[in-house]
DNA sequence: ACAGGACTTGGTCACTTGACCAAGTCCTGT
DNA sequence: ACAGGACTTGGTCAAGTGACCAAGTCCTGT
């Protein structure tokens, strides 16, 4: 109204670009909320506030969104959430932590995860995809193997494996009791199994 | 042709509880060989070999379906594939060659495992069938406690830990290497986080 | 100023999917 | 034998869905 201009208001152009990364946070909100099959091409732009038209501008296809949701769908990161690790404490002591901390990222957001699960199926049924999770893995391998080795220094402990060998299993249990806590919904015992495993990892540290 | 009555030919009406079975063996197959997504009720019917009415005279609604398949998916059994168990043998031993069992099966069928995660999925967003995956986890641990427990008794061994808490981790870990299995089909690696875990297990075992 | 390309928008299209139904055919109990 | 219910079949329907397009509007380089 205080636009002298009157009725036509503001048609801002966006660069193509910028309107991909609307879209692709979009179309990511629309998926944890609902799920991966309500996220059709008219939600995500009515999610975005675009019209329906737009979707084909910025994508050519909709498996080009999937890829670039999986290619953004960057996951749990706890670089801003590290938690304080005491050389004096047990080695145990700080790898429980540290699970912990990784574990209340998880329980903040389960449509996070899940949206996780039903990503990484879609693609590994779509040929066109299915280097995507490899990728992702490696990425994720790659940061856990980070945390593992900034634990060791902060710790000021060793490894008896290799760091690479430790953060592929911590990962692969990781996602399982993720997967298994999505089923029974039990904080308790999710949180059980992960400090059951704290307990086992210690054993390969020497302090 | 040797049938006197000529081109009428076999229409024997069959019990709708079989054609029940026969449809969600079919759902199963299509699930496994083109993913869930395309599991149709036509597709379906035609792998199962009906018409595509047939559906809806079994199954009120596809939901229906997906329990009956859900309910019905009983995942790895290990009853007609138990390794040989050897007293003599070192408890790591005796745990790595279990591992190895249940993996050689997972290898055997990838696409067995990636539709169990794609119905979870599925049953996980719909509330109708939230339960679901709740039960089959319930189930899953049951037997893998069965199984725990079996090796222990064939091995001549005790456990630090109550079983059913090893059973949770346990499965969370084969649930999670057989994820990240699935994105980086890197067998080798794969087992080397098995036999990994192996390792950490025997650690809460007492011969 | 203005040409030309980048961006925007609403509408349309072909196709699939789950659901439903009416008109049959078979089969069992009496 | 035969009534009545269980089973069978092909066809149809409404509601989406991804893709595409033509006619505009905006904006930048020259």
């Amino acid at each position: 109204m205080g636009d002298s201009t009157g009725v036509k208001a503001a048609r801002r152009n966006i660069s193509a670009d910028e309107r991909r990364r609307q879209l692709v946070a979009a179309a990511l909100r629309v998926m944890k909320r609902d799920g991966i099959a309500a996220a059709t091409t008219r939600a995500i732009c009515a999610e975005a506030g675009m019209p329906h038209g737009a979707f084909h501008y910025c994508f050519h296809t909709k498996k080009d969104l999937y890829a670039a949701v999986l290619a953004s769908d960057r996951e749990i990161d706890l670089d801003d959430a590290w938690p304080e690790i005491r050389p004096d404490a047990s080695p145990e002591e700080n790898v429980r932590t540290l699970l912990s901390a990784y574990w209340s990222q998880v329980e903040a957001d389960p449509g996070a995860q899940l949206v996780l699960y039903e990503l990484g199926t879609v693609a590994l049924r779509d040929p066109e995809l299915q280097d995507l999770p490899q990728i992702e893995h490696r990425e994720s391998v790659e940061k856990a193997t980070g945390y593992i080795s900034r634990l060791a220094k902060e710790a000021g402990l060793t490894y008896l494996r290799e760091e690479g060998v430790l953060a592929d299993l911590l990962l692969a249990t990781l996602n399982g009791v993720t997967w298994s806590w999505l089923s029974h919904r039990d904080d308790a015992r999710a949180r059980a199994s992960l400090d059951q495993f704290a307990g086992l990892l210690a054993t390969l540290v020497r302090a």
